[in-house]
RNA sequence: GCCGAUGUAGCUCAACGGUAGAGCAGUCGAUUCGUAAUCGACAGGUUAGCGGUUCAAUCCCGCUCAUCGGCUCCA
């Protein structure tokens, strides 16, 4: 019998007869590794353990534990939940089920709609199942033959998928374990016994295909690990999640509301919130100004006419809201770009005087579909920190550095990490191809010149250009484009904006738009989450709190107050009949930084002795020194 | 917009085809207290809104609004 050659991941070469399984070569290699490889590497190919090895090889065993070994354990555990629901529930048809980030899904079609008992009962079959330990069993079929198959099986959008396969696909592999039958690509664990812990979370639909003109699927999600300590972790780290959540501690920091009566995606700030955001903007502004902007303010509501000339009727009018003024047509902004560019246009340009840099915390209005609105993070009247730069194509490079610049730094201020998209020209989109290509060229060229790494999101830009975009993550994790920097050659041209060059010659303009926190409003929102509400020192709402001991320490208390307010410390009191304990639970609650605790030996020193929210007490100090203490600490973000 | 779930006091949650209770918060009183909850009393609700079924609806049904989880779409 012929020998195969196979080495191993420690550079070990060994000998075997041809067609030996991977987990027989795994296990006569190493026994422990072999009892927790789940799939392994072929030459770099993805294999079932039970896959039996013809030729000379490099073998990578794939562990449980690892990050590629738990997708393909999701991947089977989703296997396992389709085949519960089939078993459990008659006329269901199968359709996809691939792991996720944290988990699984499956999407189904059944007439009936899954309950939070059914999931109960689905899992419980899965327990069945994984107890039962089917092997899960590969094997190929001919393309039409599988099409027959799954035909009989009244399998619809399974012989749909494998119609829509390229033609040069001869053959498709099956997976079956305990009866179920599902196409799929594989690998798979080798056996159901080997599912340690699993839990179903929640029912959603799904469109078929994730196209909103397809039918509407149920998809149930799920995760599930290698050991069932890492599920309680998750389950628990879920629970944090929720707590952190922005809709939750707006309401228990009294920062804003979403009123019903009020309407659906209208934020109402409320006096912390309102002040929490004015620190945010008045740093915009000495920011921008620093960096050589010029602030503009432009009308909420512009002719309808100039919205059909922007392109903005034709591309983006479902979005918007329109109103009527002394029989004329208006529309109400849901962008910021009119004004600034008329008033680039309000009188004749020098390339002296590009680029230009208009800065507008500028409110808008989208109508955002009811099914998408999310606390502050997807409203329909926000405010952007945004600007528009109209520069030379020369200049273009620069701006676009020196945006990426500024949005680091505003990143590390506020303390996140991000991640960028460099998204292209979508469908439905105006402009030629060759402006296109310029503008995207010129952010991709910023990106690398600059070594900033992205990823390609295809077809996802403006109608009007080519983005870069940053996105942050919220506390479960979904992300968020907040910063973004849009290159538009189009706007220029239709409102033919033009500068007089060096050679005497009118020439036209590029336009740069872009946002450096985005939304503040959803800014807010994962602001919020990222700190769990305990904002720092120079972002809080509440800088420091004073509590008195007891009724006789309030007039003491009441000439600090003064004096703190004097100095523009944000400072509030509590001077309730109170013991101290209380004060200080409540004020933990609200998670304000520094307790100041006014009693008898404060009032005799004239001093105050702070507390921090880590619990920390500080040394009394005077009021004047502990002033200067939050200045100092503040410095750096003015 | 689509699929599903939910909507009871300011908040968190009970209850029942016979018009609702608890804890916290609030108010009042007592207490004057040193680092995460002092005690007592009181008050608080057209059970999201509108309509229908019923002798009777918070509960059953329909519509609307809103929220939640997804999908699609986006800052």
């Amino acid at each position: 019998m012929a020998e195969v050659a196979i080495t191993f991941p420690n550079g070990e070469v060994r000998s075997y007869p041809a067609g030996t399984a991977v987990n027989e070569a795994i296990a006569s290699w190493n026994q422990d590794v072999a009892r927790t490889t789940v799939a392994a590497r072929l030459d770099g190919k993805l294999v079932d353990v039970s896959h039996g090895i013809q030729d000379d090889s490099r073998l990578e065993p794939i562990d449980l534990a690892s990050k590629e070994g738990l997708g393909i354990l999701r991947h089977s555990i989703s296997h396992v939940m389709a085949q519960a629901v089939k078993d459990t529930f008659d006329n269901v048809q199968i359709t996809i089920g691939p792991s996720i980030e944290d988990g699984f899904y499956y999407d189904f079609e059944y007439a009936e709609t899954f309950t939070p008992a059914d999931l109960e009962k689905i899992e419980a079959r899965m327990h069945q199942i994984v107890r039962a330990d089917y092997p899960f069993e590969r094997r190929e079929l001919a393309r039409d033959q599988a099409v027959a198959l799954f035909s009989d099986r009244g399998e619809s959008y399974k012989v749909e998928l494998i119609n829509d396969l390229p033609e040069d696909v001869k053959t498709v592999s099956l997976y079956s374990q305990g009866g179920y039958l599902d196409l799929c690509r594989g690998p798979h664990i080798p056996s159901t016994g080997m599912i340690r812990a699993f839990k179903l979370l929640n029912v959603a639909g799904a469109y078929w295909r994730g196209d909103e003109r397809n039918k509407m699927l149920q998809r149930i999600y799920g995760t599930g690990f290698s050991t069932s300590q890492e599920l309680e972790d998750y389950l628990r780290l879920l629970d944090e999640a929720r707590k952190r959540d922005h809709r939750r501690l707006g309401r228990e920091l009294d920062l804003f509301q979403m009123n019903e009566e009020a309407g659906a995606g209208l934020v109402i700030f409320h006096p912390k919130g309102t002040l929490l955001r004015t620190v945010i903007e008045d740093w915009e502004r000495r920011e921008h100004l620093k960096r050589g902007y010029d602030m503009v303010i432009g009308p909420q509501i512009l002719k309808a006419d100039l919205w059909m000339k922007s392109g903005h009727y034709d591309h983006y009018r479902e979005n918007m809201y329109f109103t009527e003024v002394d029989g004329q047509s208006y529309g109400i902004k849901p962008m910021n770009c009119l004004s600034h560019m008329l008033i680039y246009k309000s009188k004749i340009r020098s390339y002296r005087d590009l680029p230009l840099r208009y800065f507008e915390l500028g409110t808008v209005h989208r109508h955002e579909k009811a099914g998408v609105l999310h606390g502050l993070m997807r409203v329909r009247q926000f405010t952007q920190d945004d600007a528009h730069i109209l520069c030379t194509p020369e200049q273009l490079n620069d701006e676009i550095t020196a945006i990426a610049d500024f949005v680091d730094y505003a990143m590390k201020i506020f303390g996140f990490e991000y991640e960028v998209e460099l998204s292209t020209r979508p469908e439905n989109s105006i402009g030629s191809d060759e402006d296109w290509n310029m503008a995207t060229e010129a952010l991709r060229q910023a990106l690398e010149s600059n070594r900033i790494a992205y990823d390609i999101n295809e077809g996802d830009g403006a109608f009007y250009g080519p983005k870069i975009d940053f996105k942050l993550k919220d506390a479960l994790k979904r992300k968020w484009q907040c910063a973004t920097i849009q290159c538009d050659f189009t706007l220029p041209e239709r409102f033919d904006l033009s500068y007089i060059g060096k050679d005497g010659e009118k020439h036209r303009p590029v336009m740069l738009h872009r946002v450096i926190l985005g939304a503040i409003e959803r800014f807010m929102g994962v602001l919020i989450e990222h700190y769990a509400g305990a904002f720092p020192l120079w972002l809080s709402p509440v800088q420091a709190v004073l509590l008195t001991v007891t009724d006789r320490h309030i007039p003491y208390g009441e000439g600090v107050y003064r004096q703190m307010l004097d100095s523009g410390i944000r400072v509030e009191h509590d001077f309730r009949n109170e013991k101290l304990g209380y004060k200080i639970r409540d004020a933990q609650l609200q998670k304000i930084p520094y307790m100041l605790v006014l009693g008898d030996r404060e009032m005799e020193s004239g001093r105050v002795t702070p507390r921090q929210r880590s619990g920390k007490n500080l040394e009394s100090l005077g009021v004047a020194e502990f002033v200067a203490l939050v200045k100092e600490q503040c410095a750096r973000y003015q």
